[in-house]
DNA sequence: ACGATAAAATGACCACAGTCATAAATTGAC
DNA sequence: GTCAATTTATGACTGTGGTCATTTTATCGT
């Protein structure tokens, strides 16, 4: 079906038109209305597409996790302790950016999470708790803790670092630094 | 001068009968004007107080934060991995008490850290960081990391615990056994 | 090609957060 | 106690996100 294509297409548009306004004006500074007319749509087929504003952010969520699907592939040659780290490195500085947008995007994603709204972050999590579990059947990781548990404090401690970086960005220690840093607790044991 | 103590309790009177409504009704479904004629005050009123709607939420957050010094006294005569678990723990059954109103507390504290106007977190990671470098000092812990980036990471997985199990309490893992798992993770290290 | 049915677009409309010019109240100096 | 200055309260007003009844467009069977 042919109106199937058109759908997508449209939101597709929107969803593009949307970021691009964002990025120049600012979120908060970008009214539906404004999208809409952009788009040469009227306001209330905005909502057809995208049932809040914020979804907007969300449907960059998600295509973060295409990407990492996309980065994970790359470093597939490596042992995992450096994979894990260039992944995030390299979400990081994809991060880095756009910050203002990103800083948003994450906002949303971790308020959608608390409101069930949205499986982002799992699915981040299922893609590392998967490469995970490949190194444990592969013998290139020696550990006696569940894949699921690991990816989410993997996952925890990259949000986390996100978070520190936004609050103490005067003292400007480098994000990756900080992220490193954690990392290494985490890889290491506190004790 | 008295203005500043009745200023004080107007504020917290706002404070408390918007918290009061939130738990009745729901953050969404209570609008400043109805909060302001609970308070007997016009709704402008409201906004000489809390610049916004959700710096009520970011109140309660600072008030969790002297919580957590109230209980990490209590556990002063643990070891630090003991000491650490029990506020950890103790933190989550405040938070299983009104999980509704936490979840956005928490959910609107990390979007604030994000926009820089608040220091919830900070203060939160300081308090912990305070407490393992005094572990430090009384060589009651051996670890060669910063107790800035432990104490981090820790934040980092607890808020993360917090997050998962919004999103999986389907599987009703209890979210004591989520913190716990990841808390191992850390402190054992992962390989 | 026509009519019936379903899907999508529309924009007037509403609710509510937040603003701001004005009014009321409080303070302090004399 | 009076007045000026400052602080606080007020509520009409505004802008925007989101809704929904209505209209327009697309689909498909005949």
């Amino acid at each position: 079906m042919l109106k199937e294509e058109r759908k997508k297409e449209l939101k597709n548009q929107i969803f593009l038109k949307s970021i691009e306004l964002f990025k120049e004006y600012g979120y908060e500074n970008v009214t539906v209305e404004k999208i809409a007319s952009s788009c040469g749509i009227a306001k209330g087929t905005f909502f057809n597409y995208f049932p809040k504003k914020e979804h907007v952010l969300l449907y960059l969520g998600n295509s973060q996790d295409d990407l990492l699907q996309d980065i994970a592939q790359k470093y597939q040659h490596l042992k995992i302790k450096q994979q894990l780290l260039n992944i995030f490195k390299e979400l990081i500085s994809v991060y880095l950016n756009n910050s203002d947008l990103f800083k948003l995007t994450i906002s949303e994603t971790i308020r959608s999470a608390f409101k069930n709204e949205s499986t982002n972050i799992n699915i981040f999590e299922e893609t590392l708790t998967d490469l995970i579990e490949n190194a444990k059947k592969n013998n290139t990781i020696n550990t006696h803790f569940a894949s699921g548990t690991i990816s989410s404090v993997l996952v925890g401690i990259y949000f986390n670092t996100l978070v520190n970086w936004s609050v103490n960005n005067e003292k400007n220690e480098s994000i990756i630094t900080i992220f490193e840093k954690q990392f290494e607790v985490v890889w290491e044991g506190i004790e």
